[in-house]
DNA sequence: ATCAAAACATAGCGCTGCTATGTAATGTGA
DNA sequence: TCACATTACATAGCAGCGCTATGTTTTGAT
């Protein structure tokens, strides 16, 4: 008994949110609506406002994260493929800084908590894989684990991505993942070799 | 042949931006002058702009971590002391979140780069000092450890701090220095112990 | 004592996010 | 099919933001 939401416009503003930030151009309600032929109301008939445009934004920054996630290929080495997760976050991260930035703003009270979720589940289940293989011994718990990988992943992309460690710093992914996993219970010199492949291209700067 | 900066007021307005951020409230031009009788072209005056106080706020930030730091007393143990250090860096960053935040935000533009250097500085000497007394081999490179050992850091604090990781995640640090250290040949049974006793007091939650 | 220079107060500009108000469009019940 | 309630949408305007232009007052060197 009303006029529907037109999913196209939503679409729309959050492309054009992603763009203006990639452009390092000011992400404002009027700049945002500047050109494409809908008003300011349009934020707040979608978004309920600025701050529910941010929401949707860290929201499709965790989508896009998962989708580079799931395209890395597992392979017959479970180590290397954990290293390869955490060369594909990184990467991603890199690739989007300023939306990697607004995942992990803080000033937001983590209505939208689990958002990260998938990302951890993920690593969760490589680890669980490796431990079936026998690289790492019984009473690795997998959920710390993960929880202890992304811990690394994070503060190399953050320390990276706001300017403190050069990218030439990201090269420190492999010695403390090898690090972690030769201290789960993998043998360190094969332990190496896999997180060096799995880190890939991240390793030549 | 003109008149002089008085410095109580620049302090004054430091002390000012330090207390409403701690106090979760917003930090403008308005609000920062509001009831110190001076009026907003202090802020002009002493920092150049909001932008100035913000680097002056980090630079403080700093100062604060540094001395913080220098309160860590070294002891017999030098791979304890590491740790301590660890916790010491966790412990500024989870008493001053919003200084903290301040510190590690984006958009700047790093004309203050080598403002953590002290930090790091301190950490690298802490590291020579355990490979002097053979806790690790000889090829360690301490500015790399050291960087290493910053970004576990730095990842738990920024997990921690952002609202990802519950405050209970803080006792990661110590599986994860232990793998490190151990991983930079120290003995892994005497390694946790180490790590254990300089975490110290963020274990228990 | 003089006077230039800098600190300081005030007012106002353009911008921000947001909201109040009026209008146009539309899905629904009769 | 038609009327209407309901929602999307456009416009205008508000308070607050950082900043700056302008005029005044203070002050330190000559």
């Amino acid at each position: 008994m009303a006029r529907t939401k037109d999913p196209a416009v939503r679409s729309l503003l959050l492309d054009r949110a992603a763009h203006l930030l990639s452009a390092r151009q000011p992400v404002t309600l009027r700049t945002l609506v500047a050109g494409t032929g809908v008003s300011t109301m349009a934020v707040y008939t979608y978004f309920g406002g600025m701050d529910g445009l941010w929401q949707a934004l860290r929201q499709e920054g965790f989508t896009r994260l998962a989708a580079r996630l799931a395209g890395v290929t597992m392979s017959a080495d479970p180590v290397r493929d954990l290293a390869a997760l955490g060369a594909a976050y990184l990467a991603n991260a890199l690739e989007n800084p300023d939306l990697y930035r607004v995942m992990f703003d803080a000033r937001f009270d983590l209505e939208d908590a689990g958002a990260a979720d998938e990302t951890l589940d993920r690593l969760v289940r490589a680890i669980d894989r490796a431990k079936t293989h026998g690289r790492f011994h019984g009473e690795v718990e997998p959920l710390e684990l993960a929880t202890q990988s992304w811990t690394i992943g994070h503060g190399l992309a953050s320390l990276v991505a706001t300017g403190p460690l050069p990218h030439q710093a990201l090269t420190h992914g492999v010695p403390l993942l090898t690090a972690l996993f030769t201290g789960a219970g993998d043998e360190p010199a094969r332990c190496r070799r896999s997180v060096e492949r799995g880190w890939g291209r991240l390793l030549p700067a």
